[in-house]
DNA sequence: AATGAATGAGAATTCATTCAT
DNA sequence: AATGAATGAATTCTCATTCAT
């Protein structure tokens, strides 16, 4: 009745001990089911864990791609690139950590078909520090390293962030936002006015701070 | 008779599919021997692990320590530091990976032990930039998230740095520290004569890299 | 509403992969229902196996008998009870297949009730091959042995005999009445003209041969 | 140490309740070690069953083959092939039973090989009936029918011999004999003096009557 | 130092069956 | 009459580890 449950507990497990260590009885303790019936919501562990992968890394791509719309202009594009990522990431910081380490876990197809849309997401970066460099907005030494690193950097928050936290996740996406600038000498302080910052989605997989606590 | 022969073929696996998902069996086999002789050489599977990571950190602490002594000047301590992290991360990709990764699949006692020596290596960026910050050499909004950012940004060199690609690792090490120093707004261009590149170690548990191909 | 496609689609899969090799799901799909509505029709998997044989070994014993009674003479009694049963078990060759072979698939009870049907059976053969040697009409070395034989070869009918093969039925019958009175050395040219074939029962549990194909 | 005792210990309970109806902890008690043990021994229950067949086949195809060259002259050939299987199946009643029944339990690629042993001894057979009937030494309805009759006759011994049932296991063949020879109007009184018989092969795979007792 | 044999515990998955709808 | 959801028990097989040799 519920894949939703099933795919939060799968992914608060996931998350604290990773897919190989986590058990299906397991999993259904923590979605309190039978693990039996698990098999009525997904056809096997992978495939658990590649739905979950996919609506996230969907939802990255329509996140990202809404992102670059809002303006032609690549600081605008950055910036709004980096909050939305920098948003997603804190809104769903677990599933997040899943979609990016468990690609291993996943078997040869299920790889090929999660690496293609994670390389999708990157392009989107690429492609604004690209155009960025060419119109002579951006500065760096490297374009390739400049991405990786401004990516790596606004995954990196899922490790920390908590919505309870010292900071609102306004506070750090603007403060990812002036570290991007100021690592690429962007200036964004020309489109101070502009509004880039759009809601981020949570996800169904996502689970709830206090839903259930993680097991030792 | 080796015991870095086993704790690269455990690292080589461990990086590509994860502790949980590897083996002793399988461990054996990419080392050469029999499952039942990695007995001789560690107590567990877990023991291997705590003995990769724990020379890992160590080194890493080692080097960053070394590089905080070169100078008093917050700038090129930040400089050295990162060109330290970078420079190991780089020679030992897949070593500094399982030590991020596996921390989890650790059982209590050494989870602790390790977090610890994480925690300390983590404690040498957070004082050069507060130190940055107090002197007035640095200026970001907050400093913990630079801290984290600037960590996450270097750690993730170990996703895509081969020894054979593009760029030199000495290329590599300024191009980050380029990053690093504009995301901090430290101007390094003051130190420009300094020399603040060590050479990197290289540990015993990380595999050459035509060691041995990754099994699928 | 019809217990026949049920028995029919249990048959099917019982003679191609073993009473124990098959699911009950698999039994609902071959017979285009939900696996839940199997036990509409039936209390468990072993009554739907022990209710097919039943009808079966009760079929065999009624035409056997039926055989008998024809005539007094043992050698015609013989020539009609083979004829029987070769036809029986061409008609129904996965039902008879089933009904030997899945004995052991009972529990105790109906184990019990079957094997005293089968042994029923068995013994309309017994009482003829007496009676034939009592009287002189056959010779044999063993009667037990004969008798075994004799049953055997018909019963081996049911892993060749395809309706639409090489032969016809009656053909078949004929053979195999040859071949048996010539084994118990009986000399059936004396009663040449006596009408010893029935129309052999096609029982409802028996698969029409092109119903469903065999899944691999 | 010992695969024999493995596989004794699988015939046994493989031919008393079937293939798919044995488990392996019960294989595994069965034999007296551990169900975990049993993987030394054989890389799974399938081919534990295999390789079962496949010495067993193979020793039938060997002694038929070497029946047919204890002369030309077809009825000692066939008097010499049916004390072989006869000899055979009352030797290895359990094995040769598995070995009948059990051909549907493998998968595509081991039932391919074994279907094509079972073929080739059946030629065996086929060969000797064409021959007999070509020369005019034998007389029946349908070489086919009277092939399959005879087989199906011989291999049902293994339903009900006993080594130490009523009659000794040369009575036994020779009464089959008589039946075979009289069932194709063979006059092997001509041939009286000959030896036909060989001493049947006891296969590794065979369980000793008192091994172990059938469980319920 | 090295290994083949062995095992208890646990892995993912399927099973026949029940039941509320 | 029919079914989707659910489950405890069982399935085959793999696991890390031990030990006699």
């Amino acid at each position: 009745m519920d894949l939703g449950k099933v795919q939060r507990a799968a992914v608060l497990l996931f998350a604290a001990h990773g897919f190989a260590a986590t058990g299906i009885r397991e999993l259904g303790a923590a979605a309190g089911i039978n693990s039996a019936t698990i098999y009525h919501y997904t056809g096997s562990k992978e495939d658990l864990l590649a739905s979950i992968m996919r609506s996230c890394l969907e939802a990255m791509i329509d996140a990202g791609s809404a992102a670059l719309r809002i303006s032609a202009e690549p600081t605008i594009q950055l910036t709004a690139l980096v909050a939305s990522h920098v948003g997603f990431t804190a809104t769903n910081p677990l599933t997040s950590r899943v979609a990016e380490y468990e690609m291993r876990a996943l078997g040869p197809e299920n790889r090929y078909a999660m690496q293609g849309l994670r390389d999708e997401y990157e392009s989107l970066f690429a492609l604004v520090v690209e155009r960025g460099l060419r119109v002579g907005d951006f500065t760096v030494d490297d374009a390739t390293m400049a991405r990786l690193a401004l990516m790596e950097m606004g995954t990196g928050v899922a490790h920390w962030y908590r919505a309870d936290g010292r900071l609102t996740l306004t506070e750090v996406q603007h403060n990812f936002v002036n570290m991007a600038c100021k690592m690429l000498s962007a200036d964004h302080t020309l489109f101070d006015g502009t509004d880039y910052i759009r809601q981020p989605v949570l996800l169904g997989s996502e689970p709830t701070p206090n839903s259930t606590s993680i097991p030792a």
